[in-house]
DNA sequence: TTATAGTTAGAACAGGTGTTCTTTATCATC
DNA sequence: GATGATAAAGAACACCTGTTCTAACTATAA
């Protein structure tokens, strides 16, 4: 495959930005003066070499019918809600049904749907205090939560222990008479406990960190 | 504000339906069609009711000039280039000139507009190893990187070390003839260098980890 | 009924728009 | 230099498409 020329990139940029600027593709003859091309038979040209190189797609002897092959952003979103804060000390919130309703809940969030991978019942919550960094996870950092009441050996989950009252972020191992705790940092070392003194909240599917 | 009018409900219905399938708006006769009218001045006298009410917004004399207003989550994504990965022992790549053009680079990611807050330059490396595991970032994770040369102090970026030949990343202050480089894990030690080791590469805006 | 606003039909116009054709220019390769 | 592929310029054609105009048709209220 050939490299786009820089008329190429040049329209293909512009389409891009003409879309999102006035919410409809633009016409050979709106490239042409966007693009300062002398005539529109070059842009029709050029948009052809596009076309095959699979950037865009064309509905012939239609205005306007150029369409961005790259896929939709909006098929790559999702919503999810943000239900509250998870800190060392504190219980963690645990989603309610009316949580569920993204509409009825006061925060959320638009994440990739990568982060999903068409999963049910994630939910969101933020970080408070750096007592999570052994998990790899910092102060303000937000976390994306599956629901579940059990995990999979190994899975990062979201653990409540109970007698140290303190929630915690460790991958879960259940072992014969006891469940080991593992940070996500493999220079830490684990932690052991009874099957009874912990609550999985739930796992943790990934990790969305703002830097100033 | 009186309801919409049965046509005027299927109208807007169409152009959605219209607009999701095909990537561009359809046009007044194509609407008719669709809708089964029987003129082009009923479209047009119903679009003109459409777009008083808000729900659209059309471009006079421009074919397909329709634009539905609904917010979409569209908005509030933007879609960044993935140019590549970052390792301890590998230079660190650099965006060119077309690798900003979205349409024309092999991987994109689509994130939250919040991550970006109006940024130019904005790409994507995906990090390799876990040698960064001191600025709390995991082999694996995405990091979204801000082109510039220059830092303010106390901003994460990532840093080429010329004489260690090493990609890292780390806060960086400018002190009197020294650099100071400061993990993002307090619990970290700091670590300097001379001035004229450091290759400042980027400015780290936010890292997106996927748990499993 | 009459009046009025809201809606629909049909047709025609003018400019927008994709397409195509011919000619010319550029450039690497033999 | 000859040659062929790639790229560009300019113009012209024919259809697409938004707009507009007139006339007719509803429905509701006076």
């Amino acid at each position: 495959m050939k490299r786009l020329s820089e008329k190429q990139r040049l329209i293909a940029k512009y389409i891009n930005k003409f879309l999102s600027k006035k919410g409809y593709p633009p016409s050979i003859r709106d490239i042409q003066k966007g693009c300062n091309i002398s005539s529109t038979s070059v842009v029709d040209y050029n948009l052809n070499i596009l076309e095959s190189r699979g950037i865009i797609s064309r509905h012939a002897e239609i205005s306007r019918g150029i369409r961005l092959l790259s896929k939709s952003p909006a098929e790559n979103i999702s919503t999810v809600p943000v239900i509250g804060m998870i800190a060392a000390g504190e219980p963690i919130p645990v989603p309610t049904p009316d949580t569920w309703d993204v509409a009825a809940v006061s925060e959320t969030m638009d994440i990739p749907s990568d982060l999903i991978q068409g999963r049910e019942d994630v939910y969101a919550l933020r970080v408070k205090g750096t007592s999570m960094v052994d998990a790899l996870i910092n102060d303000g950092d937000i976390v994306l939560m599956q629901h579940v009441s059990a995990v999979e050996n190994g899975q990062m989950a979201a653990v409540w222990l109970k007698s140290e009252k303190e929630a915690t972020l460790k991958k879960v191992y259940v072992e014969k008479d006891r469940v080991r705790l593992q940070p996500a940092n493999s220079q830490m070392r684990e932690f052991y406990t009874g099957p009874d003194n912990v609550e999985i909240q739930g796992k943790v599917i990934g990790v969305v960190r703002q830097v100033s």
